[in-house]
DNA sequence: AATTAAATTTAGACAAATCTAAAAATAGAT
DNA sequence: ATCTATTTTTAGATTTGTCTAAATTTAATT
């Protein structure tokens, strides 16, 4: 390989490991120069520390992060906007999935996990065109724009409504294919109106009524679900 | 990794490097059971022919393909179903950019490239669905079935055709950035009409009627078109 | 402040995919 | 049949990403 080629490898490609280990770290909370330890990380990646130790030398010898030997990392702006692009490609190519290909919300994101590190500026931008500019993915999660800006939104957990409150449901915490099943088995799905109507001191469950329909959701429910409070 | 997943990986999983080893065999003409040279491997792929010797094992081990030392590979049957399976994706995805995302048919090649990899059947089954099945890619070669059959065509090559023989241009077999964009420029595309008014001795070169339009080209030109003689 | 437990890093190994240089086999030409 | 040029393989090294086991540092507890 020529001298420029290893110049560029260096400093500007990425490797599909290196694209998921500042994924893991902007989503442990590093993008906010937050220390994310070692062990978090690992965990997280159902890999070893000390494979974490390395790569943290890789990715801080490329100015992704910054690391303190024995202190963890965090992501440095380039390193946050890097994270932020792949997490993009992540949430467009699940939005696709769903909208165009008819895939369902638990099956999306194992092929997003490959299609995120697919090499294409125009690619990823056409998709995002063709879905005409979607601001949340199948699971409530909000896309970044192109220039790595988030789409706040006024969300709360349900479990965390007063009674007689009432909203919409906006989105997913966990996102697990068990979970997103059960929530289909329940008519669960994201756009519904859920008014709290009473909580249980026993056990935190709640009652709620969903569309009309009443019904009683465990805290374990309610607590991973993001509901939008109505104005 | 424990014992099972140990031997899915080594029997089921291939990497992209493999893939791209069966492909290029399968491209060389290593399908049927002709032997395809370690050195003409090594001078596609752009890599070294000792490069090549240890996947012709690795692959031979996996059972793809028949490796005799001094004497090349060819594919196995399970081989070519494999490679097959990766051109379909290779060709759909050509397609699915051209046709939805108003990509050009000198761009589509190089990302095609990493989106064959994708591994997700469901994934490649929905892209040929929602492109409606097609049968040929943008240029215009055919696109193999779900269970690896290939779409045959009369077509020659443009070279070859009889002076006043027409017919309609429906492939390029050179399809490197550099023609395809020269074709463009001469408003050369894939569903033309091309009628042979004349061929010129002294240099090939080929005098033709396209869409109406006269004009001259050379056999270089004509020899990577191929045409569909009319009935 | 010293001890201990937990987290983290280092050292050394391994598999995958590649390379260079040297050795071996094949094929072509006398 | 022998020589020779070419092709192909082997041997050994390198890079990337991972692992285990041992050493080190940090944090918590007495
Ligand atoms: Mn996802
Ligand atoms: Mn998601
Ligand atoms: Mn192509
Ligand atoms: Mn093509």
């Amino acid at each position: 390989m020529s001298n420029k080629n290893v110049f560029l490898k260096k400093y500007f490609l990425m490797t599909r490991s290196e694209e998921n280990y500042l994924k893991t770290i902007f989503h442990l909370g590093g993008g906010d120069s937050k220390s994310i330890t070692t062990n978090a990380i690992a965990e997280q990646m159902e890999t070893k520390p000390s494979s974490v130790t390395d790569m943290a030398k890789k990715l801080s010898e490329k100015g992704l992060v910054d690391y303190v030997r024995y202190q963890g990392v965090s992501l440095t702006a380039v390193g946050v906007k890097t994270a932020l692009s792949i997490i993009r490609k992540h949430r467009l190519w699940e939005v696709f999935l769903v909208k165009k290909l008819d895939f369902t919300w638990d099956e999306v994101h194992e092929v997003a996990e490959q299609l995120e590190h697919i090499k294409s500026e125009k690619l990823v931008d056409k998709i995002d065109e063709l879905l005409d500019f979607p601001k949340y993915d199948p699971h409530g999660d909000p896309i970044p724009t192109k220039d790595g800006k988030f789409q706040e939104r006024d969300e709360k957990l349900l479990s965390e409504m007063p009674i007689n409150s009432q909203g919409v449901c906006v989105g997913v915490k966990d996102s697990s294919v068990p979970f997103l099943k059960f929530l289909d088995k329940n008519r669960i799905a994201l756009g519904n109106t859920i008014k709290v109507l009473d909580k249980e001191d026993f056990d935190n469950s709640l009652r709620i009524q969903m569309d009309g329909k009443e019904m009683r959701i465990s805290h374990q429910i309610a607590a991973n679900l993001y509901v939008k409070k109505n104005d």
